[in-house]
DNA sequence: CATGCAGCATGCGCATTTCTCATTGGCGCG
DNA sequence: CGCGCCAATGAGAAATGCGCATGCTGCATG
């Protein structure tokens, strides 16, 4: 089974040597283990090009399962080493979330609790079913999820927004009819459904059609494509305050859609009683208040069901 | 990294002796192994009673994200194998879809194309990110994924469901408002949203409060709920057909809402062009689109978007 | 309360797996 | 062509995993 782990590692560098040195092993074996790796498959993983290595097609689609599996394992294992530990803290969190308004104001619970060590584990779909590997998580949905207690992280709305160069060199984005002439970002992920017609539909717009779409897997390269220009985005109240703040983003309309869905921080009942994650979810939660009292002076919001 | 296996089966079978068998092994090799692993995460893993062992509640969390990771590496390392093989075909299917449709027609393929095995890996969830582990799935959700085609599998309806034992014993169900007095059983799980509060909206019923609610987690665990007379639950019509056909479930109203979400046979697009593959998925549209002819016999629907 | 049974733990020697060393061979580049 | 770079190979060394014999503990029985 240690010929996953050389295998992984080989896929990442593309070359036997430098997976070898990763793990703290000579390239003959790591050449050992793909081999016979190999040979159990029945099929190459490495196309030997003498001086290189690639993927086979094979390769790449099991390199997604196996990776899959090491890091849900190493988690795991990193998750049951420091359970009982009150300084290990391990967090789950959807990416988009993670990197706007997670990892910014996390330094600020650090200097509070510096006896308390983060793990950030960063998810971009529900890998795992059940909420077995975390202290807590930040999940984005309903909210309607057996066995946890969750703490919705305030009311979300959805609206259009784009980068401000965009609506000078693109031309005017006044009416939603606008769009007809500007290129729309959606997002298509398992987890995260593209609101686009529920926005239209809030504003009371009927059959229109987009001037062109781009269509991202992450709600993140989604966003970072309209901070770019490359169109305009359909941005979720609850990550794209900072971004909107900075002037990075602008809102040409004022019609808001309140989404059924929103980000959640959530609780397994098994942990809810662990002072550290007590702690952290009373200073999310605050943290979480403040930035609402701070955004109240944005632009007025129509609401929706 | 054998210990994992190791401790996934003694964890399944409470038991170091039965897993030893089941493995090819002695209970001594067991035993040394769990003491390893115990010793790599510094936690007791079993509590040992002289005569038997349980888990202890780190175990518990442990074990689910390892035997996640163990079948994710077994399903992979079976498909890679398998790939090249054209007689082996690998299908992913949601738990509740394969055993009321798929399974009881899968012996008409079987004997169309005899030479071709099935492989076919139930999921709870999507577990794995992306489409690398089968030839063939089937989804449920809004059917905008990224990187496959899909072929919707019929229209979707939803609709209240419960079994005829139940309306003899639980009194009347003529109008949605009757449902006050009858338990509703709700699914909640993190692929399938709850579509009552949308079916309820279609009927035209405002402000009801259900009898009593029976959640569950998994659809199936829901349906199975229905037919044993435990309250009523909202049908979906791409798995109920064969209950309602064998008199099993009824339908005590006659609105039916048009559900966003349907099953889906995805096609990845790497496999699309395997004969094996085209072969199944004429197959079961061929089905699907017979099944559907026969059931246009069915009560009246009325659709809402 | 003595006895037998079932099931896990432990220490030691053997077997298998995995790693390294030394070396070979292919490929590209100056 | 020769040199640098990288992977493959084969044999032996090191590490890991396994089984045997045995010990220990708790439970059921009479």
């Amino acid at each position: 089974m240690t010929s996953l782990r050389a295998f992984e590692a080989a896929a990442r560098h593309l070359s036997f040597t430098r997976a070898a040195v990763e793990l703290n092993l000579t390239q003959t074996a790591i050449s050992h283990q793909i081999r016979n790796l190999e040979e159990l498959l029945g099929t190459k993983l490495f196309v030997r090009n003498g001086n290189a290595v690639t993927l086979t097609e094979v390769a790449n689609g099991y390199l997604q399962s196996v990776r899959n599996a090491l890091v849900e394992i190493s988690a795991a294992t990193d998750m049951a080493a420091d359970r009982n530990d009150e300084n290990v803290l391990t967090l789950q969190c959807l990416g988009t979330f993670a990197i706007k308004r997670l990892v910014p104001v996390l330094h600020l619970f650090q200097a509070r609790y510096p006896s308390i060590s983060l793990r950030l584990r960063t998810v971009q779909s529900f890998e795992s079913n059940m909420p077995h590997d975390f202290d807590l998580a930040v999940w984005h949905g309903s909210g309607d999820w057996p066995g946890v207690t969750v703490d919705k992280l305030g009311e979300e709305q959805v609206f259009p927004v784009c980068s401000p160069r965009l609506l000078a060199e693109r031309g005017k984005l006044e009416t939603p009819a606008d769009l007809s002439n500007h290129t729309v970002i959606r997002t298509v992920s398992l987890i995260l459904r593209d609101e686009w017609p529920f926005w239209l539909e809030t504003a009371g717009v009927r059959d229109i059609s987009f001037g062109a779409e781009l269509t991202c897997d992450y709600l993140i390269t989604s966003m970072q494509a309209a901070v770019d220009g490359l169109g305009v985005v359909l941005g979720r109240s609850g990550v794209v305050g900072p971004d909107l703040a900075s002037g990075r983003l602008v809102e040409p309309f004022s019609v808001r859609a309140r989404s059924n869905f929103g980000y959640y921080l959530v609780t397994p009942l098994r942990t809810a009683k662990l002072r550290k994650v007590q702690l952290f979810r009373r200073w999310l939660l605050e943290q979480v208040n403040q930035t609402a009292r701070t955004a109240r002076e944005l632009p007025g919001l129509t609401a929706a069901e």
